[in-house]
DNA sequence: CATGAATGAGCGTTCATTCAT
DNA sequence: CATGAATGAACGCTCATTCAT
């Protein structure tokens, strides 16, 4: 885990160089970008580019990674906050699909790139993505207990299922500019909440 | 529509060349994917590949349109069968999940790696792929007329939110052989149609 | 030496080949060309141009030798013909020039491909060519003896001339389908025998 | 005009690329030469070519362009001079002539394999070389003023004439080493003026 | 004889990577 | 640290060639 900010030149060289191959791998994909792009995206010669990283592969690693952590610490911070469930479930949607319009380069790079990765690395990015399901799924359970969710609530489902709406709907913001990122996040939770069946509730 | 099974040797080698392809494709993406690695896959030498395809991206492109085909097919009778708005909902699911159990990964790469291809045969793709939600939405206002669903549904979203879920758990359904397929079906139709939350529902 | 015409069906479809394999490497050349473009020009299929050609290098070593041998053997019924110098020069010129214009393709192959031929081949070709130098030198010689040429040519210098000028007289008649053949042949006869000299001849 | 000698070091390479290519080029034909037989021949691996060039149409169009640069100019030069018709024939040819020796076959390259060039590049070329012959005309059209030359004189066949005699003598002068130079040089002027006919001729 | 199917070697090209300077 | 130059391995693709049928 790289300090958000160390004082020495290098390591802030390299972060400038994570930021840049996030960049140029979101734009054009893993096989589509060159060492020479991201070098002349900071400013430097394609072979300087080796002092920051070992490999192609192992920039788009790093990518990754930084990626996804961010993403598990925004979902911890809401994980742990003091709200009810429906507030968590709307703050995570929320994260989820801002961060898509927000062009965080580093996850769109850990969603649609990562393949690209040996398995080894692979599998420590799944652990992580694995920490981010285990905390919505706790999510979910937390609204059960607390009675806002059926008894009978598969959880696990639930959290895959919220998460990989949210992805698909992710591409389709990144699509298309016009469509409504606020709507569409409140559509969201509605569905997942409520379903689309026309019914009358009695609040409890 | 080619039919499924040709009775002379060169379509079938040809569908094997298509299936091996998705199956690369779907593991290691278009760029990641060598035509070595497709032609070892179904045994054969790199340079026989070219017997059978005009060009790497001619092999996506039948990937894609394997993927697909039947797809909107299928979908068409659900939509004109004779059935209430549950039943062809479930129908959908169902057919949609299957596919990416049948179909070696196609529909995988169709959704993926699509992008890849020249616009012209993506626009063909497109065009099957909008047909499809268009159906769906269909069968969506349907069940809003027939007071199944709230008259405040909004049908593209719900369309897009089906397919968007439907192909996020279909990627899981390729990773993981052991997923109970019917499980999942019953799960996603009982959360579009019902949602999560704890109620009392009052039939009309 | 295969003669001109055998009986039997094999050596007819052998002299078919060569034939198009001249045809196929004058219009693409011998590396544009592909065995499959020959075979097709026939109307066989691609392997079986094997049965008569050992190889494409060995078709393109039949062309060659088939449009030469035409060549020299025009030239040699030119020389041992009973005409006075001036005669045999034009009949020589005129030969050279209207085998472009008349689709020689063999001899078109023979000039323009035969660098793609092994050395040992290219020697066997290398020796036709020089008869036929020779041939045009030795009358040059009687042109020289009979007193028509001046005593101090180099005959030999004399003959490569008019074969090198020929040739590049024979490209631009192939670019420049309107130009007067016959125009070309006296101009150059009449270079070669007067210059462009201003001068008074006082015949002998 | 590119400096024939660069100082630093990728200049220099370059031109040893291109004298590389142009040898190769001439030895074996635009198709029958492969990039690897070009690095080899100057002490390179295949793939630094591309340091070079940027493909090998783009080498073959660099050959061409070494070729026949300074070739029109020195030819401008000799057209403004001020010099006796015959003169002015004879620093043609020999300034045609040495080409070859100097130019390690890239003039060569050129009148052979330019045709492969893309549409644009040989258009340029073929500018250039139509200035050439241009400007040859205008020296015949002199000497046809001055009345060094017949009235009747074609001065674009003789320009053209003379042309095809220099390259096809210029062919066998790459080919044949020991050929003497300059002795060719005279004859072909020699010939060209007068012809090879036994006369007298009376002085104007 | 002829063919369909496959092969294998070669090609031009790209590009991640190395390393002397 | 940084660069310019070179490398070498891989890639997509072509095609002459082979051979069982």
């Amino acid at each position: 885990m790289a300090a958000p900010q160390d004082n020495n030149r290098y390591d802030q060289q390299r972060q400038r160089a994570i930021r840049a191959a996030a960049s140029v791998f979101a734009e054009k994909g893993f096989y589509g970008a060159s060492t020479k792009d991201i070098a002349e995206h900071m400013g430097i010669k394609q072979g300087s580019l080796y002092y920051y990283f070992k490999s192609k592969e192992d920039a788009l690693g790093e990518v990754c990674r930084f990626g996804i952590e961010d993403y598990v610490e925004r979902m911890k911070s809401i994980a742990t906050s003091d709200q009810p469930f429906e507030s968590k479930l709307m703050a995570t949607v929320t994260s989820h699909l801002t961060s898509y319009r927000e062009k965080n380069e580093a996850l769109k790079v850990h969603n649609d790139e990562r393949l690209y990765l040996p398995e080894e690395k692979r599998a420590t990015l799944k652990e992580l993505g694995s920490s981010y399901r285990q905390l919505l799924e706790g999510i979910f359970e937390e609204g059960v207990a607390s009675g806002a969710l059926r008894d009978s609530l598969d959880c696990h489902f639930a959290a895959q299922a919220v998460i990989g709406m949210c992805n698909a709907w992710g591409d389709i913001i990144v699509r298309e500019a016009e469509l409504d990122l606020f709507d569409t996040i409140q559509k969201c939770t509605d569905m997942v909440l409520n379903g689309f069946r026309e019914r009358r509730i009695v609040a409890r």
